[in-house]
DNA sequence: CGTTCAACCTGGGCGC
DNA sequence: TGCGCCCAGGTTGAAC
């Protein structure tokens, strides 16, 4: 589910606990599926332990936290990848089942983080700088979604056959862009999704990317989209807002909110894409 | 190379 | 009620 607006409102959401020791971990249900945890859980505890947090930092989809150096050891990363339905909580989780991993602090006011996983997809992985740069760096990641320009845009996609909804998922050419603000950006930019990369001009590329930064900042604000039970939350479990701004995203059927025609839904790459046929064109 | 597709999972909703 | 099927915010690696 998280997208950029969901994991960014998380890191917020845990950013407290910027400077507190880890006093240990523990991986209650990460063995009854095959989420990927690395390396294994006993070795994981053992190298947190002890470790002070010097930061918590998010890349495109990913939630990292930023360990300092130890007692002749290195700075680490640890990396969590919620996927599907991956959630990080400073409150109780939603269920006692499907805790993957508890991070718990050390001293007064010590508290705790909670890796939740319903379908249990989600990654949690310690990185050394090397590491994080081969998972995350900017080889696996284009700019972050927050920031990109029609200029990256262009440079990036501008030659590729791909349909630009299809193309705006691709994590190395924009960073933290999923089904749901796909739908919606291309929307605010009027654009049809099933437009082909190469037929667009930079002025298109920059009503995307303009659209872009516009929509996922508004989702941030609005703490992102929660949709149905047990689905996304705030890292203390409350559901966000965003949901109620979708224009095309989950409304096939329903009128536009701009000319009344009903939205349509179509699959693109095995995924569900919503626009509107009147206001969105090719070019 | 670009692109598609199955796979990884749980669980809610729907038709029969 | 129960069963089978479809669907879901993501990513990966194998197969065209």
């Amino acid at each position: 589910m998280p997208e950029l607006p969901e994991v960014e409102t998380m890191r917020r959401g845990i950013a407290g606990i910027a400077g507190r020791r880890i006093a240990g971990a523990t991986f209650p249900r990460s063995r009854v599926r095959p989420i990927s945890i690395e390396p294994g859980v006993a070795t994981l505890a053992r190298r947190l332990t002890g470790r002070t947090v010097a930061g918590v930092h998010r890349r495109g989809k990913r939630i990292v936290i930023e360990l300092a150096p130890g007692a002749g050891d290195e700075r680490r990363w640890l990396a969590f990848e919620p996927r599907m339905t991956g959630l990080m909580l400073v409150v109780d989780p939603p269920t006692v089942e499907h805790v993957r991993m508890v991070v718990e602090f050390a001293g007064r006011g010590s508290g705790r983080l909670t890796f939740w996983d319903r379908r249990g997809l989600g990654t949690i992985r310690l990185f050394d700088d090397a590491g994080l740069e081969r998972a995350c760096g900017p080889h696996k990641h284009g700019p972050d979604g927050l920031v990109v320009t029609g200029e990256d845009l262009a440079a990036r996609l501008g030659d590729s056959r791909r349909a630009v909804k299809v193309a705006l998922l691709d994590q190395r050419a924009v960073a933290g862009i999923g089904n749901i603000y796909a739908a919606e950006i291309l929307f605010r930019a009027g654009i049809d999704p099933r437009s082909r990369c190469r037929r667009l001009k930079q002025p298109q590329w920059d009503r995307i990317a303009e659209q872009a930064r516009r929509v996922l900042a508004d989702a941030v604000r609005h703490e992102g989209s929660s949709i149905g039970d047990e689905t996304y939350r705030t890292a203390d479990n409350r559901v966000g807002r965003f949901q109620k701004r979708h224009r095309v995203y989950g409304r096939e059927g329903e009128p536009c909110t701009a000319c009344g025609t009903a939205i349509v839904r179509i699959v693109q790459t095995q995924r569900a894409t919503f626009f509107c046929p009147a206001c969105q064109r090719r070019p």
